[in-house]
DNA sequence: GAATATAATATCGTATTTCGATATTGTAAA
DNA sequence: TTTACAATATCGAAATACGATATTATATTC
């Protein structure tokens, strides 16, 4: 990440990309871990996992353990509080980048 | 602040929002944090002012102090280096935010 | 069927960030 | 020369982020 400004703007839209994607589909820390990076962006997984737990703990994610090819993974899916919680952010993310541009 | 999640977003856009209203007109502690409050948000001032003293640090800010009716205000406007972070960051919270609305 | 390899998750200690509260600054007015 | 006060600065505690390391659980190998 080339500035800690533009790192700092990242982790703020990181945990709402999270429930964004474990909207769509479910989601894994490695694989997603994989698609940010794909995508030029890098987050620890020092912080990633926590981060899953924090939302899990919250009420946003659910989880469960799946053997894959002998692996577990832990695959989260979004609640119903978790898709309320997205629209808001989205919104508020709109409104927010809307004002950097306007004028 | 509602919830953790939307400020944690807010918090990634603060510094961004700093820089974007530096670049239009100084702007000095107290003012900027009533504005914000004005629009819905809040922000500490034992967060704000060491990340006024950053953003200078990194050469993003230019700060005065100016005496005002006897009270001494520190005026920042904002440096080239910021202006060239600050269009990086726009760009990339345009297109954060432009994922989250795609399909 | 015991040992090994491996994808993935979990956690550890350290450093940084954020917070609310308190202290400090500098000048105008009393 | 004291007092008042807007504004900035800083403090100690709590939370967060990081890279590195440990743990987990099953397939595979011998």
């Amino acid at each position: 990440m080339e500035d800690k400004l533009l790192k700092d703007l990242f982790l703020g839209f990181i945990k709402v990309h999270i429930l964004h994607h474990a909207a769509k589909e479910r989601i894994y820390g490695q694989e997603f871990s994989e698609e940010l990076q794909r995508h030029g962006y890098q987050i620890s997984y020092g912080t990633l996992y926590p981060l899953f737990h924090k939302l899990e703990e919250t009420g946003y994610l659910i989880s469960a353990n799946e053997n894959v090819h002998g692996k577990v993974r832990r695959y989260y899916s979004i609640t119903a509080n978790g898709k309320k919680i997205l629209e808001k952010a989205k919104l508020q993310a709109k409104e927010l980048v809307g004002e950097l541009y306007e004028g």
